[in-house]
DNA sequence: GGCGGTGCCGGGAAAATTTCACGACCGCAC
DNA sequence: GTGCGGTCGTGAAATTTTCCCGGCACCGCC
């Protein structure tokens, strides 16, 4: 294993953080850097090509995103290592990561020891979650602050997701095929539960959750 | 010019960005990295401390954000040469950069020439705009949406502010020492001026126009 | 000074929406 | 079968939103 290097494949959208990667990880010895994608779908062909023994992972991407991302390249490879690496300093997101079958966490802000050690860890097999994202689960525990999707009914989740992408209730009453009114009903009961009592807030709360992301804004 | 090397001054809160620009950088001969800076305060002690050329900074950071640190960098050195290098896509933001004084806004999926012949750009003197927000600019007046703070009075600003990030409308109206009902006649006007008929329409409005930031959402 | 335009503040009533209570259906587990 | 949870819809009350109104202050202009 000392002789040949471990290859690892970095999937970023941004041009300057995979030159970031592969500076720091190339003064690492016994490490290679043998391909690099831009998105989940290059990724995901790539993958394939060059077999390789890491995947560093970005989660915001163009096109499908990294947890879908990581959800193919796991299907396609049960034992796919995938190291996620995000500027999300954001528990929801590092939960849903780590269920789509993320071997690592690790936010941007991180000091490169840290991303290097995630990488030596996740090699090794076992799991490395960065120490602020540890806090932030801790607090999003304490906090009571449930998952949305835990607490809502499959029904009602797929009404917020249209709420907050769709416009209008009767809009979404007609692709879903209800009464206007029961989307109101719906609408009404999400708040409830989420413990919110306006939209805005409503709408705070899916972006902290990661249910909407900031890149599904521009084309409204 | 060609015996003392232009000297850049890096600011960045992710540590593998700021190594993807040394790298990137050092390539070009006759650019010198001298400092680093992870927010807005320690840019501007190293910028005064260091005087550099240039300064490539990104717009999200923790604490004072990228906006406000260039129009403190241009207070302090009113020929100071801004670069921005950041990760959105908004012709909004570009907006507020250049307003505040920075000399170019390029997008960090932009090609490494992008960057390299901006930084040239930016040290001659000339406003360098990649070509995607370029394109975002234009599309943005075609679709006729104009900027928030343009379109609406002083107060109604500030009341959108605070339906942003504050409760209720009493609460807001506690705070300005109105009558809730001017505060609803407000929030209604706003709507009309801006073209939306939903709080999650304006909420989404916003976060395009960098009025509400994602970062702000994390306290609730 | 007189006169329009604009922003600011709030009232009142109509209109729309949200909320709440209720009933019914369905699938599933016990 | 019975109970339970999720789903769907209705109607009526309560609340909010919207629309239209008048008053006030300020500003530029003739």
């Amino acid at each position: 294993m000392s002789d040949t290097a471990r290859t690892i494949l970095l999937v970023d959208d941004h041009a300057v953080v995979r030159e970031g990667y592969r500076s720091m990880l190339q003064k690492q010895p016994g490490l290679s850097v043998i391909a690099e994608a831009s998105d989940g779908v290059e990724a995901y062909r790539l993958y394939k090509e060059t077999g390789p023994d890491l995947v560093i992972m970005d989660l915001s991407m163009p096109g499908i995103g990294g947890i879908e991302a990581i959800r193919r390249l796991r299907q396609w490879d049960k034992r796919a290592k995938i190291l996620v690496f995000t500027m999300h300093q954001n528990a929801a997101f590092a939960v849903q990561a780590i269920r789509a079958g993320a071997s690592g966490y690790v936010t941007k802000t991180s000091p490169p020891e840290t991303l290097l050690h995630a990488v030596i860890d996740a090699l090794a097999g076992k799991i490395a979650i960065s120490p602020d994202i540890d806090h932030e689960l801790a607090l999003s525990h304490l906090a009571g602050e449930r998952a949305a999707a835990d607490l809502l009914t499959a029904r009602e989740f797929e009404v917020l997701r249209m709420l907050l992408a769709e416009r209008t209730t009767d809009e979404i009453a007609g692709t879903l095929h209800l009464s206007p009114k029961t989307v109101a009903n719906l609408h009404s009961m999400i708040k409830d539960k989420l413990g919110v009592s306006s939209d805005i807030e409503l709408v705070r709360l899916a972006l902290r959750q990661g249910i909407l992301t900031q890149i599904d804004l521009g084309e409204g």
